[in-house]
DNA sequence: CTGAAAGCGCTTACAG
DNA sequence: CTGAAAGCGCTTACAG
């Protein structure tokens, strides 16, 4: 059986007190003392047991992060940032992915069992009430790619902006006649971009006709449909802007197949420049969302909220509550360069 | 503060036990007192502490991931197979990742204290003394993409049969110079996938020369600087069999930028059916893994070996250790096809 | 069916 | 600098 702590007491010759003391360099011990207490540690292979340690000191020393439960690179990188920012701070990482949509939210119930110090919630359907449930437990919460208001703190990618720069470009080019294949709403991502779209349009006097913004829904083939649907239109869109790079693959897919060229008839772009954009052929024009950052900067902010819980909410207010990343536009050929 | 068992015994009226036995629904406790209790739990919004509850039971309903750092949708699948087991027994999921290479094992810390009840290794640096240690300790440990040996259960795509058919087909095509990408030793994948190759080679009466079998990495990047490599051979190779999709992509690159055609002039074949396999022109010929089962098979089985310590090697030997999962072929234009 | 109590393995004031 | 002891919030034999 593994070793306690008594054991070590024992071995070392001194009292359990002193060990934990040793172990977690609080209080001074004598530089003697010290020595043998690590020595005994070494000789028994011993390793404090996480439950009673979370139990007595009220630390799990552990970061939760809630993540849908998507087959995305995107969110993937997410995990490495608020793992990486994890690891820095000497937290470990307990993972819960949720179903999307999720009509149920159990996995909640992970974290209200004081399982962790802090928690990362990205891209997911959560309601504010039971954030704040969370919150008034002492458990800080940071969002990444997602704002709900209130003081909960939130990381987001400037979609806005990226869409801006994206749009800017494509009338740099000359096409006038946009179109735009949506994602679904369960981030504000995809209104945000298509807001600024319209916005760069309306700025150079121009406009998008309802049915040149067509829905689709992030995920495979839905770019497919909808730029099937596109194409019924009695006069074509030039330029084809989708809410991520998966639909926008899937739109350059179905332009292809029905004997059109990509950019020549109809420029594509898309948005977030996962991985497969530049092997494809043309290769994508698209946004780069600082994804990993994200990630990083969430899992920081959230570890930096962990403290006293009196003062949760005034470390809350201390910084901008609301940081957005930029999104920088990456020019390949799809757009017509 | 969040309400504890002694918070929902007073409010029910009722001891502690009984609460605990009405949570955990082990004893027979009457109709009327469990609807008291459940009433109260409701009421108060009580969730038992983990730590409490862990240091009790000496349980802690975790199931522990070691998985490595590397950015690739191959090991994402195996994550979401290990947490959809998991979920399903009711297990959460505690994710350590480890840089690649490893020098030191720190993350193996995390799952020396208790933390978890049993674990999954994907494709990481261990070593069988370590996995020994930990196993000593009456957690079970399963391996996925990994084989050291031993009692230690381990889910293996079956490469062997996978490259096989992969260099049956090439030579169906009437290919005889066939060249090989080789990827790191991290996993004994791309020695088992060249073995394989040899194997039916040698069974057509043929083989391939020491300067067609050229070292890669499966990273970014490797397939390329290997197939500049081959160009330079007086005698270029009619097929090459990469290691994995990502090389093999990188390889086709190197091909067309150098003014060949795949596969008119030289056929290119990989390994894992990445997803952007089947977005490159041409389309990737490849072998699938079950990568999404691997996890999945892997965590259920760590899962089932949990019980008395007394008892792990018997559970351990009752099933077959290693479980060879069918990859399978498929064929897309890169081969020629 | 239910309660009282020991025990899980730590941390941390409190004394000295 | 170090020890003795309370306490963290549960589970689980043991009685009754």
């Amino acid at each position: 059986m593994a070793a306690t702590i008594f054991d070590v007491a024992k071995h070392a010759g001194v009292s359990i007190g002193t060990v934990s003391r040793v172990l977690n360099n609080k209080d001074r011990v004598s530089p003697a003392t010290r020595e043998r207490v690590l020595k005994a540690v070494r000789e028994l292979d011993y390793h404090a047991n996480a439950f009673a340690r979370g139990l007595a000191s009220q630390e799990s020393n552990t970061l939760g992060l809630v993540i849908p439960q998507v087959n995305d690179p995107f969110f993937f990188q997410i995990v490495r940032g608020v793992e990486d920012a994890a690891t820095d701070e000497g937290y470990s990482l307990l993972i819960a992915s949720q179903p999307r949509p999720a009509h149920e939210h159990r996995y909640l119930d992970l974290f209200r069992r004081g399982n962790v110090d802090a928690m990362v919630l990205v891209a997911i359907d959560v309601y504010l009430h039971e954030i704040q449930q969370i919150a008034a437990r002492g458990v800080p919460i940071v969002l990444a790619q997602q704002d709900v208001g209130k003081n909960i703190p939130a990381f987001l990618a400037d979609n806005y902006s990226g869409s801006r720069a994206m749009t800017e470009h494509l009338l740099g080019h000359g096409y006038r006649r946009l179109a735009y294949i949506a994602g679904t709403n369960y981030t504000p991502d995809s209104r945000e971009r298509l807001r600024a779209m319209q916005d760069v349009l309306a700025e150079h006097g121009l406009s998008m006709g309802p049915e040149y913004i067509v829905p689709g829904d992030y995920l495979q083939d839905s770019g497919y449909r909808a730029m099937l649907e596109l194409l019924q239109r009695p006069v074509l869109p030039e330029a084809v802007f989708a809410a991520n790079d998966q639909m926008a693959l899937d739109a350059m897919r179905a332009i292809q197949e029905n004997g059109l060229r990509v950019p020549e008839d109809i420029a594509v772009v898309g948005f977030d420049d996962i991985p497969m954009s530049s092997y494809v052929s043309p290769a994508l024009t698209t946004i780069q969302q600082p994804v990993y950052e994200m990630g990083w900067h969430a899992a920081k902010r959230a570890i930096a909220m962990i403290g006293p819980e009196e003062n949760v909410e005034e470390r809350t207010l201390a910084s901008p509550r609301v940081m957005l990343l930029p999104a920088s536009l990456v020019v390949r050929k799809s757009c017509g360069c």
